[in-house]
DNA sequence: ATTACTACTCACCGAGTAA
DNA sequence: TTTACTCGGTGAGTAGTAA
């Protein structure tokens, strides 16, 4: 995912890191001792002398001992280790929406009209060319058991979606219908959709996906599905 | 300084925390199952466990433990530890200069001509009005001896400054005068002054401050001091 | 399923100290 | 003065498990 996973000692260092960028080491060389260092991330000296060989190591600071001091310049991986938190955190902090939203239902049969829907042409050139694939004539059902996937799923309906234009052909009209790119038990790419005019009410999901979800995954009704929303930037 | 300099824990906190905005817990009511999480960070359920408990102890999120996970929110407090830290990320990966420059001397006894530059009235109003005090009448001079130390008071000098005019009086010309606001010995403020002709060359240092530094610090020639030159931002 | 307690291990921190 | 080694104690992380 990145690197702020990695473990709990990287996390220390990023610490330290961050710190010395304070310092302005990030723009120049800098002097400090690692006395002073370790007062300024409330450690022991010989802690703060361990993280900035670890941090040398890491190939984030150069460092360059002299009897009065070190002389320390964060690299330019290191500087853009800084500046992948910074933007993360601009993107977290000026987001309108929630990056992505998961919803847990339990698989049930429906009425098999999903299957007549997503075939029309009309519909289905439009999952093609905006949702990119072809969906498999049918879709999964997914019963919303619990108070918050129900909560969930209608703030989900207020977030910025795809939208799949109604049209009309011989015989009647079809409304226009939602849909949010989504990942299905943590793997398989498909979507959400919202037909506008619902057979369904607010505790029931459709999905749909390339192929058949109920072999590609094994599903039988009653099984737990969880599926991954994704929210346009 | 901040919050993020009380201890290595709060960082480890700090960093589940940014995971659950990563998730969408600072803009809406997440659920998350401390199995989940602990993938997320690279770390056991029970960490997980703990690791939300003490947020919610900290003020950081508010916890709701359901049958099926945790439905977790960050709270406003959370948000504001987030948003400081993107400040702070922010003016140090925007900023052209270092926020600081620290340089090291040695105390000698100059021509004692300080004095008298420092008690002209065009340069005295002038300190009184952009540095925020009345100097004593007298320099410190410092001796820099490194080589580190003499290349930063030259990379000193190309940041932006506060400008004292020179002015011409009955008698003759005087020169103007760059000044940045400075801390000595991390504890009194005072200002280091490159008079644009000085008698001193690059290894040298004027400091002016509103008292009489040498007592008040109790600095004798050959002592070394600190200086912290601040930049304007 | 979950969360989270208890018990144990181990890695990290810092005192002492060398260079 | 510095940095950074060894080493012993301690607190953080995890396995087992209860609820």
């Amino acid at each position: 995912m990145n690197f702020l996973s990695v473990d709990a000692r990287l996390w220390k260092l990023f610490f330290v890191l961050y710190k010395l960028a304070e310092m302005g080491a990030g723009s120049r060389t800098i002097k400090v001792s690692t006395e002073y260092l370790a007062e300024r991330i409330m450690a022991s000296q010989q802690t703060a002398s361990r993280y900035l060989i670890q941090l040398e190591k890491t190939g984030w600071i150069n460092r360059d001992i002299r009897p009065e001091g070190c002389l320390i310049r964060i690299t330019d991986s290191g500087m853009a280790k800084l500046k992948k938190l910074h933007s993360s955190l601009r993107l977290i902090m000026e987001a309108e929406y929630p990056p992505s939203v998961t919803l847990e239902g339990v698989v049930f049969t429906g009425l098999g009209e999903g299957a007549y829907y997503v075939t029309r042409d009309g519909y289905r050139r439009q999952f093609i060319e905006k949702l990119g694939f072809d969906p498999y004539p049918g879709t999964l059902n997914l019963k919303l058991t619990t108070e918050y996937d129900m909560k969930t799923r209608s703030e989900l309906e207020t977030y910025p979606s795809i939208e799949i234009e109604g049209f009309t052909d011989e015989t009647r009209t079809f409304g226009s219908v939602k849909c949010y790119p989504a990942i299905i038990n943590n793997k398989v790419k498909g979507a959400v959709i919202f037909a506008m005019r619902s057979h369904y009410n607010a505790s029931a999901l459709e999905v749909i996906a390339p192929n058949f979800l109920r072999s590609q995954l094994k599903l039988k009704d009653g099984n737990k599905v969880k599926v991954e929303a994704l929210i346009l930037p």
